[in-house]
DNA sequence: TATTATACCAATTTATTAATGGTACATTTC
DNA sequence: GAAATGTACCATTAATAAATTGGTATAATA
């Protein structure tokens, strides 16, 4: 009883003196250097654990301090758990400002590239081709913002959407010719204002494309819905 | 000669005849198949490289098409490349939007959340704990936005913010007992606008916020530029 | 009842091996 | 001499194997 008890305090005590974040030995050489066995040694850390004095993980270890928040993901594994609406809510508050910071920064070379994925929009006519100029004529805005840290905030969101699999609902974004026509004025226009510099103009013209999208694909998800059995 | 033009040709349309993306055999066993050694072999890739037919990697292989555009490295490593500047232009974009979103859709419990938060940056004297305060108060926002790619993608921002180390700038933002009280009313405003669920002053009290921050530190920044000697 | 001893599992890290494109150089072939 | 070959080695990457860790169950022991 005793001898069990002078080990916990023992190492209540060395838990202290380490500093946060910092790694315990492993419970089997724990339980040897304070000459107990794994099972009680576990029950202690377990008491530690309740009390955020340490926290543990399988196949790592067990820290002192408290757990740390979760370290970022990498966006792309949250494509399974996020959905079409939250995806172009988020495009619709970026994109726009993206495109204003466009309009003041783009170099020649890139918005003559905006004009050539524009066309290209409206020309092409398998949904894949689409989704390729489509992403190309985005990214080329986003790059022409000048600024690095946005760039690569696009990519992520752009890496969720491409790793998600809202198949059937892509296919629809050119489903019909009309709507292809749609989008690709939609482009134009947008292209358009950025090349002219006007910023205010650039901004609305990439709200009312996202909102046509978000439109049309609620639309789409809410007939999708109502086909499937379950 | 015509042996290995004939490959060439037959490399070609091998090629042409796969999916983009698709990997092409190693370079030891296509020179095998062909016929030819590996020092033409790789002349010939080398070409189609050139004409975007082919991209390669080291450790990976040969595949057709055109370089896909390079995954996203994680966000938190770029901290080292980004600036300031960046950084309060991506914050810009994104809070004042996500603040319209959180008076539309903060519960209760967030909202006091804020309220406590908000005093909290009123009252604290190191710089440390002031930080803490104004970090949660800022992400207590962002998850009242409920949207979880959204709170993604800040808490990826903020990764970048803490793994930057402009050390002397972070300390000058608490540099005087008038600059907090700026901010503290800045806050409290932002969160009185929340809790009154008026969006458009959500968001002016954010984009508010933010420029006042922008400002004070482009100030900072240049001062210390002027009496850094490199 | 409390403690020990043992065995096994799933998650994770670390180490090892194998394969790839990149490069240099001497050799062969036409 | 130019073109093609054969060979050896490198740095990078992927694939595999081995070792380690916390988590869990069970029987034996004090």
């Amino acid at each position: 009883m005793k001898r069990t008890e002078d080990a916990e305090t023992a190492l209540c005590h060395m838990i202290e003196a380490m500093a946060p974040g910092e790694r315990l030995p492993s419970e089997r050489s724990l339980c040897e250097d304070l000459k107990i066995s794994r099972g009680t040694l576990r029950v202690f850390l377990e008491r530690l654990e309740a009390r955020k004095k340490v926290w543990r993980h399988v196949g790592r270890g067990t820290f002192a301090g408290s757990r740390p928040l979760e370290t970022n993901p990498g966006l792309s594994v949250v494509a399974d758990t996020t959905s079409p609406h939250e995806l172009l809510e988020m495009r619709l508050i970026f994109e726009p400002k993206v495109a204003q910071l466009a309009a003041l920064r783009a170099s020649r070379q890139q918005i003559s590239q905006m004009w050539y994925c524009a066309k290209k929009t409206g020309i092409v006519t398998d949904s894949k081709a689409y989704e390729l100029w489509d992403a190309t004529l985005h990214r080329t805005i986003a790059e022409a913002a000048h600024n690095k840290l946005l760039l690569d905030v696009f990519d992520a969101i752009n890496d969720v959407r491409n790793n998600t699999d809202w198949g059937r609902l892509r296919d629809m974004v050119v489903s019909t010719p009309a709507r292809q026509r749609q989008w690709w004025m939609q482009h134009e226009d947008l292209v358009d204002a950025i090349a002219a510099r006007n910023e205010s103009r650039a901004e609305e013209a990439m709200r009312k494309h996202i909102e046509s999208v978000q439109l049309m694909i609620q639309g789409a998800a809410r007939n999708q819905l109502s086909l499937m059995p379950e």
